[in-house]
Formats: structure tokens, C-alpha cells, sequence
DNA sequence: TCGAAGATGATG
DNA sequence: ATCATCTTCGAG
């Protein structure tokens, strides 16, 4: 049996591990990750572990690509457009979901942060299978990019809109140990938000890049 | 392997 | 009309 106290991992070969069968029994992060500064929030929800709990089962996954949008100024965050239904909960106490719906088909899922009032959140762009899904996770990689594609690996719809990720009941997020070293953390910027302006060029996305794996030589056809 | 285009619906 | 996207399809 797995002791709490036994020695966290290292960062480099971490990412080919899977996370132990108790995931949902560690402390959600409290409010107070959240309410600070996105840029600080985003930074550290890579590495971290993204849970959702169902009737029917359990997905666990790393996070490690993250988007930072940050107040009525970034025109890229839809708070710039003003308060409204949807974008309402951005406004609201940090720790909470925001999910909408992009291109008709996609759903996206952002953590809110900042205190209550000022409307920030980050996006989360890619995971990484840690759970009973790696097996079922076809192909070489574990890695999963793209907002949509998360939102549809994790089953994560509207419903989940404006929930409580502080509590461990349906969503929540949890520290698993994992160090990951700064040097690591890629800044780039946002995808898909030329529109923003100047506020398209800032390097507000945040990711542990993809391990750079010797591809196999190519199938060679005998000679001769 | 790559780029273009189409899908699809909430939003303001 | 626009979009914090992803997939498919056809060219090379």
C-alpha cells in the first residue's frame, strides 16, 4: 500500500506516471490558490491533477497546458465584452468553472481566478492521461491538446458551468506531489485570439512541452 | 504531411 | 457576424 509520506518524484521521467488509485481522496486547492494573480495561477495548475467525479466513475488527468485570460482590459477574455449571462461567473469568487461553448460543438473549461470582482480565468489546454483512460488512450501519447478535445475526454459540458472546484464533490483539482521545475514551463502565446490586438502577442500560455521522442527510423523495405 | 474549408450554435 | 476549435478531405 502507497504511504502518503513515500518520496515524491522527481521531475523528468514524472510524466509517464500514473497517478495512484486514491487521487480523489487528496484535499482539493483551497480558494486561496485561486484568488491571486492568473498569471501565478496558471503557472501552477500544470502538473496538478484535474478529477471529475461521476455516478458511473472517476477521471483523473495532469494538466499541462494552461491559458491565462485576465480582465475587462485583455480583449481576448470575454469578460471585455462586459458582464453578461455567460460571462458572468468570471465576476464571481475565485475557485468556480467557467464553461462555455466554442464553434457550436466545443465545450472549454476555465478555473476563475483573481478575487471576487475581477474577472480572470484560466483555460485549460491540454492533459495528460494519468488514470485508467492511458490504456484506452490509443496511440503513442497520453497527451491530449486542445480545449475541446479535453472538455470531450473529461465529459465536461455546461452543466459544470459555475460549480465549486474547492469542494470534492463533481470537479475539483488536486496537488499530487508532482515538482515541476520553472525552467521547464514554456510561455507562448495565446491560440486562436488574433483578433485581440496587442493583447494577442502577450505570453499568457503556459505548457509543459510534449517530450520530444525519437521518432522510430522508418520502416525500411529489405533490399535486394 | 499539410493547408483549406466546413461544421455548428450560443453569444451580443 | 463572430468565435479561447477540430475534423475531414484533397493535393502533393
Amino acid at each position: 500500500m502507497q504511504s502518503a509520506s513515500s518520496p515524491r518524484s522527481p521531475d523528468q521521467s514524472a510524466f509517464s506516471l500514473i497517478d495512484g488509485p486514491q487521487v480523489d481522496q487528496l484535499e482539493p486547492l483551497p480558494r486561496e490558490f485561486y484568488c491571486r494573480a492568473t498569471l501565478d495561477v496558471a503557472r501552477e495548475l500544470l502538473g496538478k491533477t484535474l478529477i471529475h467525479r461521476m455516478p458511473d466513475g472517476v477521471i483523473h488527468v495532469r494538466i499541462v497546458d494552461v491559458e491565462a485570460y485576465i480582465g475587462s482590459e485583455d480583449r481576448a477574455c470575454h469578460a471585455s465584452r462586459g458582464r453578461t449571462r455567460r460571462t458572468e461567473v468570471m465576476f464571481g469568487p475565485p475557485g468556480h468553472t467557467y464553461v462555455y461553448l466554442i464553434y457550436g460543438m466545443y465545450h472549454c473549461l476555465n478555473l476563475v481566478t483573481e478575487p471576487e470582482g475581477f474577472p480572470a480565468a484560466v483555460l485549460i489546454r491540454g492533459i495528460e492521461c494519468t488514470g485508467s483512460d492511458v490504456d484506452e488512450n490509443r496511440g503513442t501519447s497520453n497527451r491530449i491538446d486542445g480545449p475541446g478535445r479535453v472538455c470531450r475526454h473529461m465529459e465536461i459540458d455546461r452543466s459544470l458551468n459555475g460549480i465549486d472546484v474547492t469542494v470534492a464533490q463533481r470537479l475539483w483539482v488536486v496537488d499530487h506531489g508532482l515538482m515541476i521545475d520553472p525552467q521547464r514551463i514554456e510561455a507562448l502565446p495565446r491560440v486562436g485570439v488574433d483578433y485581440a490586438g496587442e493583447w494577442a502577442k502577450k505570453l499568457w500560455r503556459f505548457r509543459i512541452p510534449p517530450a520530444t521522442i525519437e521518432r522510430p527510423a522508418r520502416k525500411v523495405v529489405p533490399s535486394r
